[in-house]
DNA sequence: CACTACTATATTGTGCGCAATCTAATGGCG
DNA sequence: CGCCATTAGATTGCGCACAATATAGTAGTG
């Protein structure tokens, strides 16, 4: 294969790791979370919201590069099980706005050991995470603007 | 938030750009891939199958690092769009050997160029690319095994 | 040979991701 | 006001991912 599609090489060498990295990534937290009941997309969302709210639904899906399809179920599901408020807007009935309830809150301090538990647990230092979280950014603008 | 819990700046550091990136450039993919009707799981399990075939549904998982979960229905949908076969081996009769058609490998011609054309997108040069793949190679061997 | 442990794949159920479409609310504009 | 384009979310449908379980074939043991 290389031989006659020596092109194929990038594939193998950046984007597969970036895509099985992601997946053995993501099974990591999903270790880290069990205890809170947590999926990683619903700890980004939470992580969003802690950094302010409410948020509307758009807001968190420009946040998080994620659309209503995505958003509204998972949403859905954080409300179910206690973690978010939605309500839709007083102004702008269009408008959903997300936040967290007190529970949500107090998910913050339970997950507070997370990330220094998942940097111990992926191979690199920090100054390799520094970098290859950069380069990430780049690609991150490159497609998405 | 980042004053209260300062480490979940790795997150927002590193874990979301991954996250992020790793779907701006599937995206991108399904863009180059649309004239083939491929998925990106789906190509890169051809390209596996390009790389030396027949491979049993365990030797693709353990290359993919997928599962039978995911593997059976895609392999499935692969073969029903005329791409693999797959056939139980007669020496035993619990392996699934399965292998690109005559179709199959003509696909391989036909996503030649996407490669060169996902490198022109990502924002990175050569030797970003190079670097970056190395560090998630890092991650996923420490991860992964 | 019967039993048992193991292995390879398939199936089921849940939760993303995302394109395409739908619904409802808003904001002009004549 | 009535009309229409726009916007915000929700819904639908499909394809992954993956845990848990089921099924069937194989191999080792007495």
């Amino acid at each position: 294969m290389a031989r006659r599609h020596p092109q194929l090489d990038l594939d193998v060498q950046l984007c597969f790791p970036l895509y099985a990295a992601t997946r053995a990534v993501t099974r990591r937290y999903a270790e880290l979370l069990e205890d809170t009941g947590l999926t990683y997309p619903q700890y980004l969302t939470l992580l969003a919201l802690w950094g302010g709210s409410p948020l509307t639904v758009g807001e968190l899906g420009e946040r998080l590069r994620l659309d209503s399809g995505t958003l509204t179920p998972l949403l859905k599901r954080l409300e179910a099980a206690g973690h978010v408020v939605r309500r839709r807007s007083v102004e702008d009935e269009r408008r959903v706005l997300v936040e967290p309830t007190e529970q949500g809150w107090a998910l913050r301090d339970e997950v507070a050991q997370v990330p220094h538990d998942l940097a111990g647990s992926i191979g690199i230092d920090a100054d390799e995470a520094v970098l290859l979280g950069s380069l990430l950014g780049k690609v991150l603008t490159a497609l998405d603007g």
